[in-house]
DNA sequence: TTATTATAATAGTAATACTATCATATCTTT
DNA sequence: AAAGATATGATAGTATTACTATTATAATAA
């Protein structure tokens, strides 16, 4: 992937001061993916995050309203950089099965080290959503949230993908049950191959997961 | 379904005290459900619970060391119930895609309140798992406790249904990945029609849900 | 230079997730 | 019926959490 530079916009309502421009910002979100990753989201502070940026609880909280808001925060981050990558790889491809590859690929690969341009290692995020992103919507407050748009950037790519399930066959009638499908799926296969493999099937290095949904998609629309 | 004396044995190492055996401890599973249900895990306590009860945080702490040992026990109880009803509902069918058709309608299926035999709100129950479950296991402590066999039920379900997969098709690769994609994909579909509709294709009364990974899964192990 | 704004430091609050202790009620055994 | 054991209740206490509020200071902009 080349060096562009990637316009991650993110929704105000998710922080109160915008973290990208500043650098305490950018080190709040930079250290709090590290310590997310490391202690899970439970465990993980604001208090800890200030000792660990040299920084002030305090003044993480100008960045960021809650602990909640912070995930949800970089969940959204989350699928506007894989929004992005797939806009940036299926523009320009004509045929809608090659399409829906790259997208499920997109969707269903191991994270690899990449575009380590900015502040955010894409890695351990891709951990935190698997591990982590089921907690920043199932809350007493999702339809509340949800109102306020918390969610937009993973229905988005869910829009997306869907409709080039759509391109393929214009009459299947589940494209988002069948993408929001893949999408959990994916991270919940990725985490019980870590942790409660009797539920999976995955094999290492095989790419079994990709293999899979790729496989089940599309018989799924034929 | 009959009025048959269900018998749902829960691993010790999820309480301290039995709570079958007494009334304090039936008070508590029976409550706690409906209190999950209602504030959300997050904003349930034990000490809420005591007042509901009129019982007492320590007396509670008796049976269940933790809320978390508590949420696990619940949804210990909930793969118990429904392997016993798997189990019932598939024993002495000889034909494998018949068996394979109620396993799935049984995990697909929205909760109708059927045999109110026991303490435990079997709709309610469902309910939790849909929204709460997922945080039973996506803890730092996941290996540890599965180490325990915390999950032992959950597994024993989804190693029930690959193998009527297995009966249907023995060369298929995937099994166990494939019907804990229906289950979670299920859990999930049914949150997402009710709080986040752009994700799902889910129309009320329609048994989308079951309809659209009966086909799926059919499908896929071709 | 002054005014503005960002950050840091400190203190404080109500609630949480427990642990510990002791009294009392109830049930069992002799 | 008395003695012992056990279950429950009541109260207190602890460290931590998820914040809010206030004030001081440093950096930047007008």
């Amino acid at each position: 992937m080349e060096q562009l530079h990637i316009q991650i916009t993110i929704d105000p309502a998710l922080y109160t001061r915008n973290p990208e421009t500043t650098e305490l910002g950018k080190n709040i979100v930079s250290k709090s993916i590290e310590m997310i990753d490391e202690l899970g989201f439970e465990k993980f502070t604001f208090k800890k995050l200030g000792v660990e940026i040299n920084s002030n609880e305090s003044s993480i909280y100008r960045y960021f309203d809650s602990k909640h808001t912070l995930l949800v925060y970089l969940t959204s981050w989350y699928w506007s950089w894989v929004e992005y990558r797939l806009v940036f790889s299926t523009t320009n491809v004509s045929n809608p099965e090659v399409k829906l590859e790259s997208a499920l690929a997109l969707i269903t690969k191991d994270a690899t080290q990449d575009n380590e341009i900015s502040y955010v290692n894409e890695m351990l995020l891709h951990r935190i959503i698997i591990s982590e992103s089921s907690k920043a919507y199932h809350t007493k407050d999702v339809d509340k949230e949800n109102a306020k748009g918390y969610y937009k950037t993973y229905k988005r790519v869910v829009q997306r993908i869907s409709d080039i399930v759509l391109e393929i066959n214009p009459s299947y009638a589940f494209p988002h049950m069948l993408i929001s499908t893949v999408i959990e799926g994916a991270h919940h296969q990725r985490y019980f191959s870590k942790h409660l493999p009797a539920l999976t099937n995955v094999e290492e290095g095989q790419n079994t997961i990709e293999k899979f949904y790729t496989d089940m998609v599309f018989k799924a629309i034929k």
